[in-house]
RNA sequence: GCGUUGUUGGUGAAGCGGUUAACACAACCGACUGUGACUCGGCCAUGCGUGGGUUCGAAUCCCACACAGCGCCCCA
């Protein structure tokens, strides 16, 4: 048998229309916040994930899916979405637009080369929001809600936000030299990892697990002492913005992130809903004011986040959030060939008039039928036979209360429409 | 890339070297050709992740590979 491929998944069933309703959401929430779709290619010039992710990164130097195309171009799955977002700006100029800022979101797939587990894949989707042209910390604060919105509207309740600024260039660069410095005397008392640490990016030594238990790294400068003003503004503007908004949100000098690009704010949200895995943070962003300055030589300010929907999804089951997904308003039950006929054309009428409708196409006995309806969770049974086309009345059993009642046929549409909510619209 | 556990019908699984691969659930058919429950009967893996090996004999022991789960690294 031919299988999936490794670290892929199917969707499909119940899991499939879960999916599609979290999708919905999160399209009209985009909507609302009033953001462009943007989409861009699945596989990019490898180039562009070197410089924009970083050459160093684990994601570019080892888990990229790269190949060859048939011109002999070097090109690569994307393994994140901001990259390609940033492309499209330069390529089509959006930076140059008068409607600034420029708000995008983009959702798709994502690829990287990486051992399977828990809450992690190697396609997986992301959703994710980049804004363009604007050094306002109200929009740090905004990025920061959309996740947090979302999680509240799916009704997800163990999340905590955690946020913590790496300050701009110059603080940036201030700190990583004193950390070197004061790093420089126990470099060899440090693990492994943390040995190379040191020398590609020390801010990481920071989070380690192993070696954050030592005096040295729990008394190690912090970042908040080498913010210069202007940074130390833009934070404390951040943090207002989100009181504002009401979002709970604890300050973390720990969280570094993995990418190179970011600069002052960085958050990650944590999922803190019991049996997750060790891969529980559920979404991650932050301002990136040098990025596209490194894709593309144009110096526009950037901030964004991505979340990654199987994380999401998995947060879900494990609250027990059961998603209102669409179920069956009526199955239809023709007995009898002239039934059968006379059923076609009335079931393509009812799904025209805006109703889900099913038949049994399998010619099944009425018991069996039955039991088919409770399995596709149909609202209304409706039963035709000789008795009924003589009469053109239709049998109509509502299969929540089991009443049963027989209606003219020109009477069914209104009657439905009474019967019959309306799916809620999100 | 490293470590670790696992893989038997549609599902949950038992079997741990001996010949029809147990049991249960579900599905389907019938008793019961216009009303779903219950009950009873029938039917449902020539097959035990894949490929080799050991053996008179392998789902069972050995090896390799694939895939899945969990952890490390890293990340969403």
């Amino acid at each position: 048998m031919i299988t999936k491929p490794k670290g892929t998944y199917d969707v499909y069933g119940e899991y499939g229309k879960e999916i599609q309703y979290v999708e919905n959401i999160l399209q009209s929430l985009m909507g609302k916040y009033h953001y462009e779709y943007v989409r861009t290619p699945i596989f990019e010039a490898s180039t562009l994930f070197h410089r924009g992710v970083g050459e160093t990164t684990d994601i570019v130097s080892k888990e990229t899916y790269d190949f060859k195309d048939r011109g002999n171009r070097d090109m690569s799955l994307r393994p994140e979405g901001t990259a390609g977002v940033v492309r499209s700006l330069l390529e089509n100029k959006m930076y140059a637009r008068e409607d600034k800022p420029i708000k995008t979101w983009y959702y798709g797939p994502m690829y990287r080369y990486e051992r399977p587990q828990s809450g992690r894949f190697r396609e997986f989707y992301q959703f994710g929001v980049e804004v363009f042209g604007s050094d306002s910390p109200l929009l740090d604060a905004e990025v920061i809600s959309i996740p947090v919105v979302l999680y509240k509207l799916l009704g997800l309740k163990g999340v905590k936000v955690k946020i913590n600024t790496l300050g701009d260039r110059e603080s940036r660069e201030n700190y990583r030299t004193a950390l070197i410095e004061y790093f420089k005397p126990y470099v060899k008392d440090f693990c492994e990892d943390c040995q190379i640490r040191y020398e590609k990016n020390p801010l990481r030594i920071l989070d380690c697990k192993i070696d954050n238990k030592l005096e040295i790294i729990k008394n190690a400068p912090q970042i908040i002492d080498y913010l210069n003003e202007t940074s130390k503004q833009h934070f404390e503007k951040v943090k207002k913005y989100l009181d504002l908004l009401e979002i709970d949100y604890e300050v973390d000098p720990k969280i570094v992130r993995g990418l190179d690009y970011y600069t002052h704010t960085v958050f990650e949200v944590e999922a803190e809903v019991e049996g997750f895995g060790a891969q529980n943070v559920l979404c991650g962003g932050g301002r990136y004011n040098n990025l596209v300055n490194t894709i593309g030589n144009v110096d526009v300010p950037g901030v964004g986040f991505a979340l990654g929907m199987e994380r999401l999804m998995k947060a879900l089951e494990l609250e027990n959030i059961t998603l209102p997904t669409n179920h069956l308003d009526i199955y239809v039950v023709p007995i009898g060939e002239k039934a059968l006929d006379y059923s076609v054309p009335l079931v393509e009428n009812l799904r025209m008039n805006g109703f889900c409708v099913d038949m049994d196409y399998m010619n099944r006995n009425i018991k069996s039928n039955f039991k088919q309806a409770d399995r596709l969770q149909a609202k209304f049974i409706i039963l035709l036979g000789e008795d009924e086309l003589k009469k053109s009345i239709v049998t109509i059993k509502n299969n929540q209360t089991k009443e049963e009642i027989k209606i003219k046929e020109e009477k069914l549409i209104s009657y439905l429409d009474k019967n019959i909510e309306e799916s809620e619209d999100i």
